[in-house]
DNA sequence: ATAGGGTTAG
């Protein structure tokens, strides 16, 4: 056993002991189980839980990861037991683990426990690596704090971490991602000297211009780049390819694939695979059909992820039974439909009004070892609400609490949504219960979200309840200042 | 997570 019995269930098993007699030999220890730990995790209060940790042997770094992963949407859960290892199984936490923590505290907002779990990394020579301040600085960033985030990156080496041009790389590409190609931009400018700037500075900038449907920038940063005497690879051309479909030029995007094609690049999947999903997300479904027998005649073997934008296409702009018949297609060639196929396939099943059929393929997935994941909830959720059937909706959404995956923000925002659409006052009890389940799992609600909650609550003669839940949030001081009443 | 291709929702 993982766990030593008597501490274990010390309430209903407090017994056995004696048997050890007839037992000299115990059965070996089966492998421990993530699942069976988080869900204790999530069962136990801390205090019994730092008793439990007490007595838990066997841990390994793999074994920690993985359990903070699956507690990745139940931040204070995962920061309690991220501490109880520090404290128990100090040599347990990895560098990958003391990054996942770090995540979560940045994602909570929780500043100051971010910079004590840096402190921490660093005092055991885990880090922080560049990695490290790339989830830093993107959560900064992606709270509108971009200011900040140049400020830690320009400090990093103050941290212990080296500042090399790939660091300098991840950030611009961080700043790209979230918007702010001019801030990335001007940066690129100041700092091509001192970082060297190469191929992928440029084409992450160019990248970020395309993000923001700006091609004729994107095309300008590209021809700086080789007066500067650095060549463009196939991944920055598909950076443009990719580009011109975003922006809705699909004439360029075709311009330029042949062009591609001219100058002998050599094509790749990658290439192909954006051109079927560009035509086919812009409702060229027979272009993007072409596209996609024109690679297999051109030698290039297709990807899952080019069978799955194929599919995506046809469920979306065609049909679903055609979406269907293809991954039947890809099952008789012997390729492994990943989480993404399947959540494509339901997704459109979903659409089509087909719920029943959807649930089928969630059973099919369980089937082939493909567990489904929160956004494959998500769609059923949001669809069976979408269709009036709310009970069905939260049925779904229980049931995932009792497996091994846990609701999301999105989730949350889907089903208190739904919780409006019948003006029924038992729904706005369960739209505050779910209110209060979403900030006590770390999640900051909308402030939109969290007064439309309240104001229901009011309506409907909810006051107590109303008052509860900002008597207690406002307690926990986890709530934003406009919150507070 | 040094840059590119599949999921979100119209």
């Amino acid at each position: 056993m993982l766990l030593k019995t008597t501490k274990f269930c010390p309430k209903t098993s407090p017994k056995p002991r004696k048997l050890h007699h007839f037992c000299p030999h115990p059965p070996p220890a089966p492998p421990p189980d993530p699942n069976t730990i988080t869900n204790l995790i999530l069962e136990t209060d801390p205090q019994t839980l730092s008793h439990i940790f007490h007595n838990l042997t066997e841990w390994t770094p793999d074994l920690a990861c993985t359990i903070l992963k699956r507690l990745w949407n139940h931040g204070p859960k995962a920061l309690e037991f991220f501490s109880l290892l520090d404290r128990h199984n100090a040599y347990i936490l990895s560098a990958t683990a003391f990054d996942y923590a770090i995540d979560i505290a940045a994602r909570m907002r929780d500043y100051k426990t971010l910079w004590t779990l840096v402190a921490r990394m660093r005092a055991q020579k885990l880090g922080p690596s560049p990695k490290t301040f790339a989830i830093i600085t993107e959560r900064y960033v992606s709270c509108g704090k971009s200011d900040k985030a140049v400020k830690i990156f320009l400090s990093m080496h103050k941290h212990g971490c080296p500042q090399d041009l790939t660091s300098f790389n991840s950030f611009l590409d961080v700043l790209c991602k979230a918007k702010r190609v001019e801030m990335a931009y001007k940066l690129l400018k100041i700092f091509r000297g001192k970082f060297r700037a190469d191929t992928v500075s440029y084409s992450i900038i160019a990248n970020g211009f395309c993000l923001v449907k700006r091609t004729p920038k994107a095309l300008e940063i590209l021809k700086e780049m080789v007066e500067r005497g650095l060549s463009p690879t196939l991944t920055t051309y598909n950076i443009m390819l990719k580009g011109f479909f975003r922006a809705g030029q699909l004439n360029e995007a075709w311009k330029f694939f042949l062009e591609m094609k001219r100058r002998k690049c050599e094509i790749d999947v990658v290439t192909y695979t954006t051109m079927v999903h560009g035509f086919g997300v812009k409702g060229e479904v027979e272009r993007a059909r072409k596209v996609f027998d024109e690679m297999i005649g051109a030698g290039v073997l297709p990807s899952v992820a080019s069978y799955n934008a194929l599919i995506q296409v046809l469920c979306k702009k065609d049909d679903v039974e055609n979406g269907i018949l293809v991954f039947h297609e890809m099952l008789r060639k012997g390729y492994i439909p990943n989480v993404t196929t399947y959540n494509v396939i339901i997704r459109g099943l979903c659409h089509d009004g087909k719920m029943d059929r959807a649930m089928e393929y969630t059973e099919r997935m369980k089937d082939n070892q493909c567990d489904a994941n929160v956004q494959t909830y998500n769609v059923i959720i949001r669809y069976y609400c979408d269709a009036g059937e709310t009970e069905k909706g939260l049925e779904v959404f229980e049931k995932m609490g009792e497996g091994h995956c846990l609701p999301n923000l999105d989730t949350y925002n889907i089903l208190i949504s739904a919780m409006f659409v019948r003006k029924k006052s038992d729904d706005l009890l369960v739209a505050g219960k779910l209110l209060v389940e979403m900030i006590g799992r770390g999640f900051l609600p909308r402030k939109f979200i969290f007064n439309r909650v309240l104001n229901g609550l009011l309506l409907t003669g909810n006051q107590d309840f109303a008052r509860e839940i900002l008597r207690n949030e406002s307690g926990l001081g986890r709530l934003p200042r406009h919150f507070r009443l």
